[in-house]
DNA sequence: TATAATTTACGAAAGAGTTCGTAGAATGTT
DNA sequence: AACATTCTACGAACTCTTTCGTAAATTATA
């Protein structure tokens, strides 16, 4: 279930040792969506969709150089050596978000927000569902501050409505 | 006035000749809040905040590459040139979303929102205003999806209510 | 007018990222 | 066993970006 990420997670927000590249990000693609492999795997996988074919050292040199920065690690116990990525998607995505909204945006999630959704690749469903959450965020937005008010003025606490 | 872009905005989608790099990101975001400057203005802005100063000649070299690939340009009449943007800042915040979307959301504008989202830094009052244009947004989907359906079968048909 | 400061233009260096060729080792095939 | 394939490692070339030094021309100042 997918959800807006709560008040901790801003605290806590890791800065990434290394924001991955191009190329690092599709390698990356293919290991969070079928899990750890070779690079031949991979380099098939790249290959699959693309009109110009990528040579098979460019993906392993790549790789390599991934599993130096720490974006990957490999099981070497075999001759093929086994990939797993390091870095979790979620992480990556928050990195990535951070640096277009300071770069880009000034700051500003919010604009952010609306050129993404005024891409208009957004179906009718998957905005209901954005509105959901942004209701329940809301919500808990004016429960939080309605306790902090309480804290000053005690007194009788009316429980959200849904 | 924000406003969701349209679903015109989707076909006519340009595809913008040049990504501008960081360098030429942060140029292009004082020219946007300041218009038109010279090299020494600009590169006074640069250095205000940053504690680790630019050089004048990078920055003038910099602007000189943007002024080649059409990203500014420039009023030779006098000595010192005078430098505008010739792109705007939603074509180019568009173009980085997009291209954020396809490199790391698999495409999914509505997961690239909810980490926007999650990232923390949007208001209540923020949060309502998005809420707002996404009930625009759907009431809209809505209207455009009734008429394609009266299209078929003609009947009466309700005008939207705001 | 002589000197200093400003500005443009040019080029080159340094770094990061991507690409691939080649070599050598290990494995598979006939 | 001989040959072919697969894989890793290494290095080099190439592009792109950023940075700045230097030179030459113009403008400002003493």
């Amino acid at each position: 279930m997918l959800r807006i990420t709560t008040r901790q997670t801003i605290s806590m927000e890791k800065t990434m040792k290394y924001k991955p590249t191009d190329a690092e990000l599709e390698i990356l693609q293919v290991l969070w969506q079928n899990g750890a492999a070779t690079v031949r795997t991979i380099n098939d996988a790249l290959n699959k969709d693309n009109d110009d074919t990528i040579g098979y050292t460019t993906t392993l040199k790549i790789m390599q150089i991934m599993a130096e920065k720490g974006l990957l690690s490999r099981d070497e116990s075999n001759r093929t050596h086994i990939y797993t990525a390091e870095v979790r998607e979620d992480e990556v995505q928050q990195a990535f978000v951070s640096k277009l909204m300071d770069s880009v945006f000034r700051g500003s999630a919010m604009k952010l927000v609306l050129q993404a959704l005024g891409s208009g690749k957004t179906s009718t469903s998957e905005l209901q569902q954005i509105r959901a959450l942004l209701d329940e965020e809301l919500e808990n937005n004016a429960n939080r501050t309605a306790e902090e008010t309480a804290a000053h003025t005690p007194s009788t606490r009316k429980k959200s409505s849904k």
